[in-house]
DNA sequence: AAACAAGTTCAAAGCGCTTTGGAAGCGAAT
DNA sequence: ATTCGCTTCCAAAGCGCTTTGAACTTGTTT
């Protein structure tokens, strides 16, 4: 069924048709309701084909998610990002387009969706360190809103970040209080904008508690379960091993566990842990008490708020860029206690 | 750049301008090389709305994702599986658009996709048992394929499925030929059809060992570390305990793990552990010997081949429906051993 | 020299919608 | 009766492509 069936059907135009399908005042009540109850009978659906190309809106969000060919990871937290993402768009009509690309061709992409008019915005996934994006994005006039930020970068942008800074901050705060003097950090690449940020946080506080940073006490990898186990394990057969941990998600914190236990040690007791934890649905952290003292904020909510960040944006083209900066909270949970004396 | 504008410059009809750049033979090789230069000097690409209003394709393959509303639960293995996927959409010049919804309103969704006219053909995830969208796609004849069965369903329909039957076989007999007789099962929710034939295979090779399936043995639900930490916890504090477990998924593993270390045991000797294991790639099992014994199956690869059924099936109409069946490998690891005597 | 075939190119229609610029109908004001 | 102002409706153009059917060049046969 489509326009010109539905309007021959009511004898009607389909200018009229369509007018009163989206709301237009000069259409006369008698008649909308004709057409509405017609169209719901028919299920009629106008094509959005058909709608973009005669409106020249997509009416599409692009998220373009890059993989590193070298190590072929997806982020885990994508799933739920997209699905707090998902909801926003879904109730505003917009369909969401996902491209998955290797990040030798991510500016191809880009200028492919701009090109072939497949969508209305997107969203940069996994901002680096003086992420090039933001300046192609910029040039070819495509809207956009970051998740996370990019150091270096000058231009003004949209974003949605967590204060990864202040976390961290905190979580090392939080150790020292407890008495811990050999922290370590197990943390994501620091080519990614949030790793870095992270490892400034935690630098930052133990330097202002008169603690030295020992490079020996800090990884950066790709944030695998594997990646936190043999990170922790190295350190734990340090001379002058770390009382505490800090990991940058849950899923290094699994690794961190097990290196831990396998170490026929305690967590808690003999090493505390403190993690950062996005919320990830399968992944919860415990029940009343959390698992792991963890720094948290639900990554679902901040796909939930850019989209709806991204979609004013492209409802006011002339918006100057706007910026969000989540808090994480600390939650204390069992996985961290006093400083042992070694 | 628009075609219009492309073939003004170049002093050419729009008609030759498209056939020359889409490989029509009638266009002498001169012009098209003409053409060709033009175009990718002025990084000219068709819109994508207007091709497929012209040709009644959409060139996209819609995934529809089902969140349930009462756990908010995002599937882990999503993010991989749509990475696999995705490789092969943009190989072939298809676009991937993204559904999240509440089961409520699935059917509403599909049926808009198809009426909307935005994709060609849509992938099924999560399929339950005797799976209603399965007769609803055929009825409103909207191509596709299914990531997993549906038991109950006899109309005929494509799928690309892990052998999930044979690898719980082969996973209760090889702890079954180590001497284990108390082996428990952690599950995900059996209205899912993947996990109905995990525990008929569990249960068959009980069965054909002369062990009776213990009900208490026996648990299902999302499929999250924290369930299958408190699974295991449970059972754990059985009077007459298991001294194996088969778990769907590595999530579900880590939080055995967690269970079985808090309870003073050691995995592998007093507990052994076999799980399932989709090769997450934020999740590997181990380097050379897995952490885990499992039975794999990447869902990455299954991502794939299930993306080059569905352009295959949307390329010829009138195929018949294909079926793939993978079959996963056992991985023997650190997890398992000879049943301890009690 | 005319006829034909093969090889190239083109004008125009059509895909399903929105939107511009009227036009028709009708009662009130001039 | 004419004009005006409202309300309600419509014909047709246009969005950027593909595709049909025809036309125009060549070169080859008769």
């Amino acid at each position: 069924m489509n326009l010109k069936q539905l309007s021959l059907e009511l004898g009607l135009s389909q200018t009229t048709v369509s007018r009163a399908l989206n709301g237009f005042p000069e259409v006369s009540e008698a008649t909308r309701n004709r057409v509405q109850l017609a169209a719901d009978r028919h299920q009629y659906r106008p094509s959005t084909r058909a709608k973009g190309l005669a409106t020249g809106k997509a009416l599409a969000i692009g998220h373009v998610i890059p993989v590193s060919t070298k190590h072929e990871t997806m982020n885990p937290i994508f799933g739920d990002f997209i699905a707090g993402a998902g909801e926003t768009y879904s109730r505003n009509g917009y369909e969401m387009i996902l491209s998955i690309v290797d990040d030798q061709n991510e500016n191809d992409v880009y200028r492919g969706l701009k090109a072939r008019h497949s969508v209305d915005g997107v969203v940069v996934h996994g901002p680096r360190m003086d992420d090039p994006r933001i300046a192609l994005l910029n040039e070819i006039g495509l809207p956009f809103v970051v998740h996370g930020r990019a150091s270096g970068v000058t231009a003004p942008y949209s974003w949605v970040d967590v204060n990864n800074r202040r976390a961290f901050n905190r979580a090392a705060d939080f150790l020292i209080d407890l008495g811990h003097r050999r922290i370590g950090l197990i943390n994501g690449l620091e080519v990614m904008d949030f790793a870095h940020r992270r490892r400034n946080g935690y630098m930052d506080t133990l330097t202002a508690n008169g603690i030295a940073a020992d490079p020996t006490l800090m990884r950066s990898g790709e944030m695998t379960e594997e990646f936190g186990y043999t990170s922790t394990r190295d350190m734990l057969a340090l001379p002058d091993r770390p009382t505490a941990l800090m990991t940058s998600s849950m899923i290094l914190a699994m690794g961190t566990r097990r290196a831990i236990e396998e170490a026929g040690l305690t967590i808690g007791r003999d090493v505390s842990v403190i993690t950062y934890d996005d919320e990830l649905s399968y992944l919860r952290n415990g029940g009343d008490v959390p698992i792991f003292t963890a720094t948290r904020s639900s990554v679902r909510d901040a796909g939930r708020r850019l989209a709806e960040m991204l979609l004013a944006d492209i409802a006011n083209p002339f918006s100057q860029p706007q910026t969000e900066l989540l808090e994480a909270e600390l939650m204390v949970g069992q996985s961290t206690g006093p400083a042992p004396h070694l």
